[in-house]
DNA sequence: GCCAACGTTGGC
DNA sequence: GCCAACGTTGGC
């Protein structure tokens, strides 16, 4: 099966990618929407890319990589009442919801803005540049996942307020 | 904090 | 099975 790429949502409120550095491998449960728990439960497989994207943030955009370790398995938050995830509709014998582990890969040197995305040529299709589009569990294309990397890895030298151009510093206050 | 877009629930 | 009411997401 040819590798599939992704992109999940997070608000940095919850987690960010520098939270999913410090644990290394995480998992990644409390999803409860059906299309998302299609996408964790039937299509992510181990070794997958992950592009990690922090929402209802400033700005919001992508801010990482990650991977997937363990493919898709009953999300066993939702069988302990009382915990914020539980669901009584879910049971060990025939559960609901589902989660994936995925382990750090990389940290951006700066976010790639949603206003980015959108404006990037190959990207206008990508399910997160959508109106509306609200899924935390996505999956995008090869090409798609590889113009976002190479806009996190450019981010920095991209940002023109950070670092002037070597032939235009001045040499002396 | 606002509100548009979307998903879910439940009366009928 | 329709659809109004409601809850949530998430950009702005």
């Amino acid at each position: 099966m040819p590798r599939r790429h992704w992109l999940i949502k997070c608000e940095p409120g919850s987690y960010t990618i520098d939270d999913l550095a410090g644990d290394g491998i995480t998992s990644w449960e409390g999803v409860r929407n059906y299309q998302a728990r299609n996408f964790l439960r039937d299509g992510m497989q181990i070794d997958d890319p992950v592009l990690f994207y922090a929402s209802n943030a400033e700005p919001s955009g992508v801010t990482g990589l990650a991977r997937v370790v363990r493919a898709g398995y009953p999300d066993h938050f939702a069988w302990t009442p009382g915990h914020h995830y539980f669901d009584e509709a879910s049971r060990p014998s025939s559960p609901v919801w589902f989660m994936v582990d995925i382990d750090f890969v990389e940290r951006f040197p700066e976010v790639v803005p949603l206003e980015t995305l959108k404006a990037t040529r190959g990207l206008g299709k990508m399910m997160v540049t959508q109106k509306g589009s609200r899924l935390s569990v996505q999956p995008c294309t090869k090409a798609e996942y590889e113009i976002v990397v190479r806009l996190g890895r450019r981010a920095a030298a991209a940002t023109p307020s950070r670092s002037p151009a070597p032939g235009r510093r001045r040499s002396r206050e």
